[in-house]
DNA sequence: GATTAGATTCCGAAATACCGGAAATCCGTC
DNA sequence: GACGGATTTCCGGTATTTCGGAATCTAATC
């Protein structure tokens, strides 16, 4: 057969797989190797390595993981797309999206592109006095990063409580409720939620 | 047969493939759905979902690629091992750990810990008035995300240059050099590094 | 131009991923 | 405890991946 590839659902626009064997080939050729190099590297035939090279065939994710060790390359970012910007984003003060109606007494200053989904997204948050900002548990694995540019501010974390003042940082799983507070007056964090 | 992975290189170790099939599992009853559910939603079989789900099948790329878009999850971090540390990890203002040696007029407090290599890196970097920081291109792929928190600094990248202010937010490619200055006073900037 | 060494592609045969329907298992409800 | 309804697993058959060896292609050397 002529396409081996079980293209279903795929529309136009991503076919991220499509890119797999040329980056496949590519990073055996960065390193001068042969076929019969990598097969014997990896446990791979040499024919299976040529025909996923050449798309002609879809790889278990036994064998892709196999590739990938004697390859030397990351399983993960080898199946996403091309992101690459260009230039320089600017994102001006004054026009940063920002929510109010999340949580009471605090602004969130969304400052990461809604794009960037999967890897990680950046806030800055602003609390009055007495402000909270209550959140549900996110997806297992995920950690946020905490540091505390003006202010106090008091960190619920599944059980575990600290208080954090102008300069502290806090690094915790949130694959529980977490609540962030401004007890003492205003306050001014900024937050790096790093997805697991 | 009863066990279909071809698990070959398989040291005591690293086996990450063995943890995919319970996170599937875990991935689609989290969001309350039967395997008839994201059989049609997927157009994977629901038996194939089943094996894959037991560990009694090792699944093409092409057919794990649908599994993950029907259950919404990101197909990079589904390989990767579990990261995740147990509670809140605290960096007091005092004990953040400075680099004062780089650059000029300027001190880098690292706020992320060495050990998470790979992921992102935070800093917090403060400037005095005329302060430089050079930096010599990263790994391709990566990104920074700089916010300023006070003054005003100069942003180079490659051959283009931005004027930001406080809380304003770029972002931009580093396979370049790139370069951040405080020319008109004392600044302070957050700066979150994204691996590639 | 012929020879040789290396790399890649082609070709059965065996293993296994994949599908659709049938059987089995799990629950609530009467 | 028996009866739906829903979910999951088992069981054919088919399609595709995977392997090892043979054939083809690529280039350098003589």
């Amino acid at each position: 057969m002529t396409s081996a590839m079980t293209d279903n659902s795929t529309p136009p626009e991503t076919e991220v797989l499509s890119l797999l064997p040329a980056r496949l080939r590519a990073a055996r050729r960065d390193q001068g190797l042969s076929l019969d190099a990598v097969a014997k590297l990896s446990g791979v035939s040499r024919s299976m390595v040529s025909q996923i090279e050449r798309g002609e065939s879809s790889p278990t994710i036994a064998t892709l993981w196999n590739l990938t060790r004697a390859l030397q390359v990351d399983f993960a970012g080898l199946l996403e797309g091309a992101t690459d910007a260009p230039g320089i984003e600017v994102l001006r003060d004054a026009s940063v999206p920002t929510i109010n109606n999340k949580g009471q007494g605090c602004s969130i200053r969304i400052l990461s592109p809604p794009e960037e989904v999967g890897r990680h997204e950046v806030y800055d948050i602003r609390f009055a006095e007495g402000g909270i900002l209550d959140s549900d548990p996110h997806k297992r694995g995920s950690r946020e990063h905490l540091t505390v540019i003006s202010g106090i501010v008091r960190l619920k974390a599944g059980t575990q409580v600290e208080l954090l003042k102008a300069g502290d940082t806090a690094r915790y799983p949130v694959d529980q409720p977490h609540t962030i507070s401004a007890e003492t007056g205003p306050a001014q964090v900024f937050l790096v939620v790093q997805d697991g």
